[in-house]
DNA sequence: TTCGATACGCACCAAAAGGAGAGTGTCGGC
DNA sequence: GCCGACACTCTCCTTTTGGTGCGTATCGAA
């Protein structure tokens, strides 16, 4: 908090021809982007892409690797920002459904290019960080 | 860990017609993704695509909010992962460069989706937060 | 009658993320 | 002679993340 307020005092400072507008934007850009650019965010938009509509434990075992608290809090997040629906079947054994909103299939999509770099790149990646170790070590 | 094997269990089960080399690639995919989507990772990333090549202090500046430590971590992290070049210039007072490589610059250009899913509807998520927490106050 | 299935909530705990502030080393300017 | 600049490192502290295991409600099946 200190060094936002610091940061701010110097972005105050030094930037008076900007108007004042972008730098709300921008703050709002930032924390969508910090609660978005998440891992599980990423893993659960994918699965529900990629599978449509599912419901709880079927999407955690899809995801894998995720508890079901983590499951829970990723899936409310993604709700109250918008981007899931999260339909209650009152039955018994109960039964939820998770779907997609219009806003998470474009997150999806947006996030797509990102899947790609890492599908294209991540031998580079090894490689780099093999490079690094060896450097550091040798 | 349990969870892991247990959905690998899973997967194994239901999964006889999926070759077995695209899981090694998953898992190293979405390690790479897990490293990549980070908050810092990314505002640095956006910070060194659009003004080029940095200095330790100045990207932290135009970062904003960012300890010393988190940029040395991610500064080192993204170096380490081969996303930028680290340039130690041997003078007194000490002069470092970072500089984004090809792979970071794809990378950037990757997430470029992201942000401009951000910029575009960060509106329509501050009111789905706003519709939720009435939903769940009222 | 007890068990399993579903979708969690809650309590407890370990590990990691992250911030604040102090220290370092050397030089040139005041 | 002391301060500031730079690019850190180190220590101490709080907050967040994440895992594990237990509890819950109800019904139908064994």
């Amino acid at each position: 908090m200190h060094a936002i307020r610091e940061a701010m005092a110097t972005m105050h400072k030094r930037s008076e021809e900007i108007p004042p507008v972008s730098k709300a934007v921008e703050s709002l850009v930032r924390q969508v982007i910090a609660q978005v650019a998440d891992k599980w965010t990423m893993l659960v938009l994918e699965a529900l892409e990629e599978h449509g509509t599912l419901r709880f434990t079927e999407c955690g075992r899809i995801v894998g690797g995720i508890s079901q608290k983590m499951l829970t809090k990723t899936l409310r997040e993604m709700e109250r920002d918008g981007l899931v629906i999260r339909t209650v079947h009152p039955v018994i054994p109960p039964h939820v459904d998770y779907t997609l909103t219009e806003l998470g299939r474009e997150l999806s999509a947006a996030f797509c290019g990102v899947w790609t770099w890492a599908e294209t790149y991540h031998a580079e990646v090894s490689a780099a960080r093999r490079a690094f170790r060896e450097r550091e070590e040798g």
